[in-house]
DNA sequence: CTTGACATTGACATCCATGTCAAGGCTTAC
DNA sequence: GTAAGCCTTGACATGGATGTCAATGTCAAG
């Protein structure tokens, strides 16, 4: 099939399976004119890449998972690279749910005392947390703030 | 002060400074040969900025509390609409925190069915999650995925 | 005057995935 | 033959905050 049946098949732009190809997780054989030509095995791949970035992985992600497909493996997390994608995901979701948590407390407590009557009630959750944790973390760039981060 | 000695003061490069100004957070007299001149009010108002990028917001997330500040307030969340900032952004945060969880849930369920003897004994905490919930949500481009999300 | 430090503006790069457009080729139905 | 649809490549844009560089001006010390 050619790149408009691929992409309609898929639900995916031909500029992002064009994209993919360059990224060299997709391949595809010329024709005599020049056109692209996928196979029935490129449905799969495409749709085991789009799966993942749904999921919220990255492009880069995907390479083992198409990889493993592309072996002949009937999934593409049958493989030991898959897997430790996988676990590399894990461990960065958790990071960055700690650290929404942490930036979330922040918040509140901000508003807190901006607004004391106005509150909202789920910030009561909030009193374990260690607030001037955040404030002394200081900007991202490791500047050094007013003593008072957020303001 | 020149920017030189604001970007020492606050730790923010020169380029960012310049930035902050075209984007209309900050401004600065100049000098007769065309230098930027600031002063130390000047100061407190890069540290609201940093404070609040450190803390997760935008740029355009400051320009409530740079404002209030300018208007003579002794802070940048004494003023309404930065109290409207904060709590979009604890919504935001939230939303963001409930999208992670969910894809945590399914990163792990996925991992679990891969590689069943090395699962994380963590994921025994998503015994509640709808495991079926981020599958039929479908890839982030509307993308209607294979039957089992990630591959 | 020379040199070095600091300043200016403007432009482009970076990151990642995708959108948009231009110019031109290929195929098929009418 | 023409028109329409589909294809090609290449280039640039997008988002947001910051980095890098070129060309040039300013200032102060030696």
């Amino acid at each position: 099939m050619r790149i408009g049946e691929l992409a309609e098949r898929t639900g995916v732009s031909t500029r992002s399976l064009r994209y993919y190809e360059q990224q060299g997780l997709i391949t595809a054989r010329r024709t005599a004119n020049g056109y692209r030509e996928y196979d029935e095995s490129d449905v799969r791949l495409v749709a085991e890449i789009r799966a993942l970035l749904a999921a919220g992985f990255a492009l880069e992600d995907a390479r083992p998972f198409v990889n493993c497909l592309r072996a002949g493996h009937p999934a593409g997390d049958a493989c030991p690279e898959s897997v430790t994608v996988y676990r590399r995901k894990l461990a960065e979701i958790d990071a960055e749910i700690h650290d929404l948590i942490r930036r979330r407390a922040d918040v509140a407590d901000q508003l807190a005392r901006a607004c004391p009557g106005c509150a909202l009630t789920r910030e009561h959750s909030n009193d374990h947390v260690d607030h001037g944790e955040l404030r002394r973390a200081g900007p991202r760039r490791g500047q050094a703030g007013p003593r008072r981060v957020l303001g």
